[in-house]
RNA sequence: GUGACCGUAGCUCAAUCGGCAGAGCUCUGGAUUGUGGCUCCAGCGGUUGUGGGUUCAAGCCCCAUCGGUCACCCCA
């Protein structure tokens, strides 16, 4: 006996009885997406991955120590190309808009994606898994704040029109490559002589990335944070004309947001706006997303500001779950064929009428093998269909089915919940009576 | 990457002190030849995650390994 395979850890399956789940995210995102003037976009798995290098940056874990890289196949001259699955959406959708010269479009360019896998070789745990699937939005090519709220505003109606409830948007401002390196100083001084007493986390975090120290949460360090300078009381003029006039513009959108001082995003690309959903009951974060405006640069484009989020089906999947939202059930069969005997012709009757009805548009099941009656009109109640067809020995002599409806009661005499219908009008009369 | 807890039938779980591996659900068949939901009967289904060790004897104890869950780190 060979070994039996397993699907590889933090590798999910996504099975029928979940599917219902991911179908009314996608439908939701579809529709909003559009309400907001979002175009759909889908880019590769597989991208150069000094894409992704450039971009989410150096010394960020998702680069050092996440990221699913191989070397290609070498070409003739023996050259290999490092390549690497994506473990985010935005560096190939901008560089697609640059490569597609959307540059030359109206601006700005709005776009989404959904259901695209990203992978990340983190350790498994609720909420995270190695292969997960976002649904992301993206605006090229415009600073204005309105963008900023239109795109938070997206977000927010996309989770509510789900049916959740119960979800805190934090907002911020991480300022830009004018005003946030004077403020690091200013934070790496206030901390300076405090470090002796910080956890073993923060004193990497002060020299490879201060901005995280605000995001300790250590007993002892607690304090430290709440006295430490804040960003948004150093924001250059332009950055807190931006800020205010996004946080106007939210109160448009009817968005409950709350400032979040302390919010600061993890990859090295965002400027200015920078916000997060999380559900209060659950404790997770939803999403993550902000503001880029140096990201298209990195790329080797022209200066070209941009904003996104991505949010994960995996954790809206968990979210819906905890939160006891329904999904809208699949469609169930309108008819379910059945046979009685074991004659070939009759056999061949059913699945001809399977056929037909399909043909017309009828969702149909129909019992297989040589299963008796009594189990195939199990089966028919099992499979939920409004009406069994029966097909026997009369029904083949007299030229008709017997139709019975499957939602009377049980009980009922036969007579009463079935009725005879030639060959050729059965398909009128299931539609009629559907 | 660090740590804690947990791996028994497809699913949810039992198995006393270390003493013959069980139940419910699902599925299949049956309960008067061609009739569904309830009920009843029966069947299918296992190298107890895997590999070692201790023991007369291991699902149970020990070691390793793989996997799952959760937390940290990080992030969606």
């Amino acid at each position: 006996m060979p070994e039996q395979y397993k699907a590889l850890q933090g590798f999910k399956d996504i099975l029928p009885d979940e599917q219902p789940y991911w179908r009314l995210i996608e439908k939701t995102a579809v529709e909003v997406t559009e309400l907001y003037g979002y175009r759909r976009i889908e880019t590769p798995t597989v991208e150069e991955t000094s894409l992704f290098s450039r971009t989410t940056g150096e010394g960020t874990d998702i680069v050092d120590k996440e990221m699913y890289s191989f070397n290609d196949r070498p070409d003739k001259e023996g050259r290999s190309t490092n390549l690497s699955l994506r473990p985010e959406g935005t560096a190939g959708v901008v560089r697609a808009y640059l490569e597609h010269g959307m540059f030359q479009l109206a601006q700005p360019v709005k776009l989404y994606y959904l259901r695209e896998p990203m992978f990340r070789h983190d350790k498994p745990q609720a909420g995270r898994v190695r292969e997960h699937h976002q649904f992301g939005c993206e605006a090229l090519g415009e600073s204005d704040p309105a963008v900023d709220a239109e795109m938070i505003g997206l977000l927010f109606q996309f989770y509510t029109s789900m049916g959740l409830r119960n979800l805190q948007v934090s907002l911020n401002s991480i300022g830009d490559r004018n005003c946030r390196p004077q403020y690091l100083e200013r934070l790496k001084e206030y901390y300076l002589p405090l470090l002796d007493t910080c956890c073993d986390d923060c004193q990497v975090r002060f020299y490879k990335n201060p901005l995280r120290l605000l995001d300790c949460k250590e007993p002892q360090d607690q304090a430290k944070i709440a006295n430490a300078p804040k960003i948004v009381d150093y924001l250059c003029e332009p950055c807190r004309e931006h800020f205010s006039a996004v946080k106007r513009y939210l109160d448009f959108y009817e968005v409950p947001y709350q400032l979040a001082p302390l919010l600061v995003r993890g990859l090295d690309y965002y400027t200015r706006t920078v916000f997060e959903v999380i559900s209060t009951a659950n404790k997770q974060t939803l999403n993550g997303g902000g503001r880029y405006d140096g990201l298209a640069e990195i790329l080797g484009g022209k200066p070209t500001p941009g904003i996104g989020f991505a949010t994960s089906f995996e954790r809206i999947f968990l979210e819906l779950k905890h939160q006891k939202v329904v999904p809208p059930p699949e469609a169930r069969p309108r008819a379910y064929v059945v046979y009685f005997g074991k004659s070939a012709e009759m056999k061949d009757a059913a699945v001809q009428v399977v056929a037909e009805l399909r043909h017309a548009g009828i969702k149909t099941e129909m019992g297989y093998g040589d299963r008796s009656s009594k189990s195939q009109m199990k089966q028919a109640n099992a499979s939920a269909s409004a009406s069994a067809i029966l097909i026997g020995e009369d029904e083949m002599a007299g030229g008709y089915v017997t139709v019975q409806d499957l939602h009377a009661d049980k009980d009922l005499a036969l007579e009463a919940k079935q009725i005879r219908v030639q060959r050729n009008v059965l398909i009128a009369h299931l539609l009629k009576s559907k």
